[in-house]
DNA sequence: TCCTGTTGTTTAGTTTCTAAACAACATTAT
DNA sequence: ATAATGTTGTTTAGAAACTAAACAACAGGA
């Protein structure tokens, strides 16, 4: 029964990754693949950041990052200035990188409302409960994460 | 408000999908990566599959199974036979594939008691939002697919 | 001046996948 | 019977995305 609906989310999941999979033109003329559009995606939702900084917030080697980086670099989606720390550079959206921000937020704001609108709809307790359901998965994870479990 | 819960939803995905990158000895003498052992899961979840249901069940080519079988043959996880249809390869686990298969299922196995025990301890209303609350993520995914939106 | 710590970069190698060509076999059409 | 078609699974070359490790460039102390 409940297992049920732990298949359920475990499809979802593999669902939402295979969207994740295909590379796409986000109202630019560059096609951009789908490490490309996350690193868009951090720099968009944090401005002037260094390639440390996105290594962390994508949970990715800072090599990583450099590499992704110089592609969106030639591409012409992002800019680097001189930052305020030691050898620091700081990364930002060109105006054809913040296209395709935008393009790329704009295609999530039918989840978005449908949510929204879910939510808005259901009683408070169905809300914590939700909210707890959440919890308890954060909870096993981090607990897999850290007994290196799976 | 609503869309704190979607962040943290997709950081849960995020985390979830960072702890099936590592690779791991699921209780045997040889190293499985991630597509290995997800293989592993599919053949043990329904015995004798051919590669090509292996390939729908996963989402992915047949040459791309038929690789990954491949490896796990060499060390020694699964077993072939004839099938009964045209040229069919029956694919499964050998003994030491289902000790793979079922460590790799205990590990699980946390995580499913936790959700039992939520979902046995709420109410039928919370209970038909969660529901509802997948099929419209599930819908709206379908949409974007279908859309080739993303 | 040398050592340390920080930044970002480059390189080689790995995993995982796809697309396309292929081989082997059965079924069907001519 | 021979040829065309359709199915099975395999192999190959190549791409994307990452890591680990070595590296360069610079600042701040000891």
């Amino acid at each position: 029964m409940e297992n049920e609906i732990l298949q359920v989310g475990m499809r979802l999941i593999n669902k939402y990754n295979n969207l994740n999979k295909k590379a796409h033109y986000y109202g630019v003329d560059v096609l951009l693949y789908p490490s490309e559009i996350h690193v868009i995606e951090a720099i968009g939702d944090n401005n002037d950041v260094t390639t440390t900084k996105l290594a962390m917030n994508l949970g990715i080697t800072k090599g990583g990052i450099s590499q992704t980086v110089s592609k969106l670099y030639g591409k012409g989606l992002i800019d680097k200035s001189v930052g305020s720390g030691i050898n620091e550079v700081y990364i930002s959206l060109t105006k054809k990188g913040l296209v395709a921000y935008e393009e790329h937020k704009k295609l999530h704001n039918a989840m978005n409302s449908r949510l929204s609108a879910f939510f808005e709809g259901i009683d408070d307790k169905s809300r914590d409960n939700i909210i707890g359901l959440m919890h308890i998965i954060d909870e096993e994870l981090t607990r897999m994460e850290e007994n290196n479990d799976f």
